[in-house]
DNA sequence: CCGGTAACTTACTCCTGGTAGCTTACTTGG
DNA sequence: CCAAGTAAGCTACCAGGAGTAAGTTACCGG
């Protein structure tokens, strides 16, 4: 079997075990066996678990920000794309299996070298989602554009992983809350205040 | 020495060490040499290295939940109490080492037990952002109130991570990062449009 | 003084990540 | 068609750290 394809098989098998069982649970033993081949071709190939891991998860965020971009692609609006790049995203962690789409946003755990490349993919994107915001809010300061690309994140993900334990909300459902609250705030749900525009206290 | 002490004592190396070096590059050895005990100890105290990890977070959300908790009972408005909770947050995570508050945040490398520990306890958290929401958004239903709060708690968890990148943050700057934004939302930022007071639809 | 209990230790086992060195099999040039 | 090189693959091992069994000290009530 030829070196590419043995790769693909090999972050199948193996981001399919470490999904099942999750990282640590999971055994270069166990995961080579499945592959049909012995452990030493896995070092060969990723250099460690941690590597391994990595691969894996550089591959899911690779797809997931193709994804993303793609559906933004298409955008009449700032809003437009905002709404079909929440959409795709959902989307997407639904297609793949959500366990592994979890694993894939847990940085801190693992050595410093995996974490690298984690982070790598990952600020790509924060910096979709950043530029984004650019584009449509042109006079807000870089950092506060920054910090807006992680909130947006991070609503993502914890929304994520929150529907992991209500299966029922939909994709859909979850990227219209994180819409919702993104474009509105939370201002527009009180109901018993009249006057909405004063400016928050700092 | 007594055990509550010990207990104690243990918790804080233990979450020294975990810091310093992350779970995974831990020894059980080094933390007992540390404390100035042997191993058996801490399996005595802990059960296992998970257990160990999972009272340290434990402590720490505890200690979290408290802090906020208290910053907002002396707000005089919804608005303020979200502003006061989200500076809480902030200093807390300053005063703690910031890498152990990462920690506290990546549940899925770890095993099943420890995960669920760490999740109860975020969970409290999650709840009373809620509680805060529902308080000032009674219309609102349940099911959109708990997705705003992860949202929330979403966007705090990834800004903290966010700040471990840019020490130049300060803890009350990020606070009004979030504040701004799950108040207002992002429309307030388009600067074309100048009517910023009007009712968003919906 | 003595029995019991509770903090504590030494000295292991075993599992698993990681590696050294060998074997097979396929391609390529003479 | 064969030899030589190269790439895929294997067996057998090591090291280190999680977790444990059994024994030891020290304190405290009777």
């Amino acid at each position: 079997m030829s070196r590419p394809e043995r790769e693909r098989q090999m972050l199948d098998i193996a981001e399919e075990v470490f999904a099942e069982q999750g990282y640590r649970a999971a055994s270069m033993d166990e995961i080579a066996e499945r592959v049909g081949v012995s452990k030493p071709m896995l070092y060969e190939y990723f250099g460690s678990k941690d590597g391994l891991l990595s691969a894996c998860v550089a591959r899911i965020r690779t797809d997931l920000y193709e994804a993303t971009q793609e559906a933004m692609a298409g955008a009449g609006s700032p809003e437009d794309a905002l709404w079909r790049g929440l959409l795709a995203y959902f989307a997407f962690m639904d297609r793949h299996n959500r366990a592994l789409a979890v694993i894939a946003q847990q940085p801190m755990l693992i050595p410093a070298a995996a974490a690298d490349a984690i982070e790598a993919t990952r600020r790509r994107q924060s910096g979709l989602t950043a530029s984004l915001l650019a584009a449509f809010a042109p006079d807000v300061p870089a950092r506060a554009v920054e910090a807006y690309a992680e909130i947006i994140i991070g609503a993502c993900e914890r929304v994520s992983l929150w529907r992991a334990r209500r299966p029922e909300v939909t994709a859909e459902e979850a990227a219209r809350y994180v819409m919702d609250f993104s474009w509105q705030g939370l201002r527009a749900l009180a109901p018993p205040l009249p006057h909405r525009g004063d400016e928050p206290p700092l």
